[in-house]
DNA sequence: TAAATAGTGTCTCTAAGACATTATGTG
DNA sequence: CACATAATGTCTTAGAGACACTATTTA
């Protein structure tokens, strides 16, 4: 925001590269995954990595992220969330990559995933048995994705995202329980999940070994609806760069 | 993140710019006040900006933003947060340019302003009572970071940055008036902080026209304990891009 | 009727909010 | 003493957590 109205021109800084990466969070098998592409090409051959790319000129910051998800994923139609900008110098040994990553949340059901040219391989990972190593400082950001979307789930709706149309209360419990890392009381999750007011009520049932059990979606509306699930001392979010 | 070994070249792409915006918050007299600069120069010439500038290639994000700050107001040794990426193409007649916004909190009484050759002025304007019209998508910024502020006022020590080394609990509480934008319950207010356990009683008193008033600061250790001041239902961060 | 899973009810305790009261200085 | 401001105390209520209990299916 700092130049010469006379003497400006666009190309007299050495300006960084800009990407975007997308950590993906879905939920498969009642645990959470995130997906991570397996690089084809130097540098960091053969590790794997968290989907993302260069932003063109032309094109939003969200638009970008959209855009590469799709392309290396197949992945669309996802929830965005811009989660932290990562800079430091030397992350990436090709040049001055300064990167925005952002956090997406899918269900597991909608997707199918597809191999780009770029990768050699897509895979879903449970996020407790993650690749001992990632390319670039994707471990850190990784890990910031996840204390955030912890920390987000306990003040938001944002779960619902992970889940299909219909859903049983239990269930839902599941995934909160999931993704905080610890169980939740029965009992209590109904009354606060009812209390909340964000869910309907279907006719369906789903069959199981035991009573069975009632399915639910999420009001249509909701988006002016404040989930708040519970306070936590912890919400605490690091700082990086 | 998706480039071939051998045809890689970093200059083969064009590349926007980046750089690194500070809004600066402090307390002064008794008002929440932000730093803008005057600009001197196309684009927005004669506007008031957030100050900000281009990063360097070496230069971490962070170290940008003090290093800036300090070039272009004289502030420095403060607090700072990374708050959001703005990136949108368009918001800078001049080229692409991506703003890595950050949110900076200080004492008042630290700081000497200075002026750059950048810009005409230099100003802390009270939030409430801004120019018109800044430069760019500043206002956007502005309020995102406000809105931001409001809402780690209320899990963090956030608000201990803009206060001096010495303080009454009542202006404390002043402090958070004034940032929330609405009054607090004195006896509530003594009673959570006391609770809280992040002050420490010194012996210094301050005399006024009532009684006077002992000076209070913050425990060393503080880092470690989280001051959770309340829950409040609209915990909600607006998104952007 | 036993096992399995779904769903409800209730007791206790903490903490937030409202508001009343006491304390300690000055003119 | 009157006034001003600082600091503490108390009552009520909402909500979180723990946990016991009831409901409805299949084998």
């Amino acid at each position: 925001m700092a130049d010469d109205a006379s003497t400006y021109d666009p190309s007299k800084y050495e300006r960084p590269s800009v990407t975007v990466d997308v950590v993906i969070f879905t939920l498969y098998n009642r645990e959470l995954h995130v997906l991570l592409v397996k690089r084809g090409h130097w540098p960091y051959e053969g590790y794997w990595a968290i989907p993302g790319g260069f932003v063109n000129m032309d094109e939003a910051l969200e638009q970008a992220a959209r855009r590469e998800l799709e392309e290396e994923t197949g992945v669309r139609d996802v929830y965005l969330e811009q989660l932290f900008t990562f800079g430091d110098p030397g992350r990436d040994p090709r040049t001055r990559v300064i990167s925005v990553a952002y956090i997406a949340l899918v269900r597991f059901d909608a997707q199918k995933l597809r191999v780009s040219d770029e990768s050699t391989d897509v895979r879903w990972f449970p996020v407790r048995e993650l690749p001992p190593a990632l390319a670039f400082d994707h471990e850190k950001i990784l890990e910031f994705a996840i204390s955030r979307l912890r920390s987000k789930l306990e003040y938001t709706t944002l779960a619902f995202q992970l889940l299909p149309e219909y859903f049983s209360i239990l269930e839902l419990k599941h995934t909160y329980e999931q993704i905080l890392g610890e169980k939740l009381d029965k009992g209590n999750f109904y009354r606060k999940i009812k209390e909340a007011d964000v869910l309907e009520e279907t006719t369906f049932m789903r069959e199981g070994r035991g009573r069975p059990t009632r399915l639910w979606r999420f009001k249509p509306n909701r988006s002016d609806k404040q989930f708040v699930f519970r306070w936590r001392e912890d919400r605490v979010e690091s700082k990086s760069g």
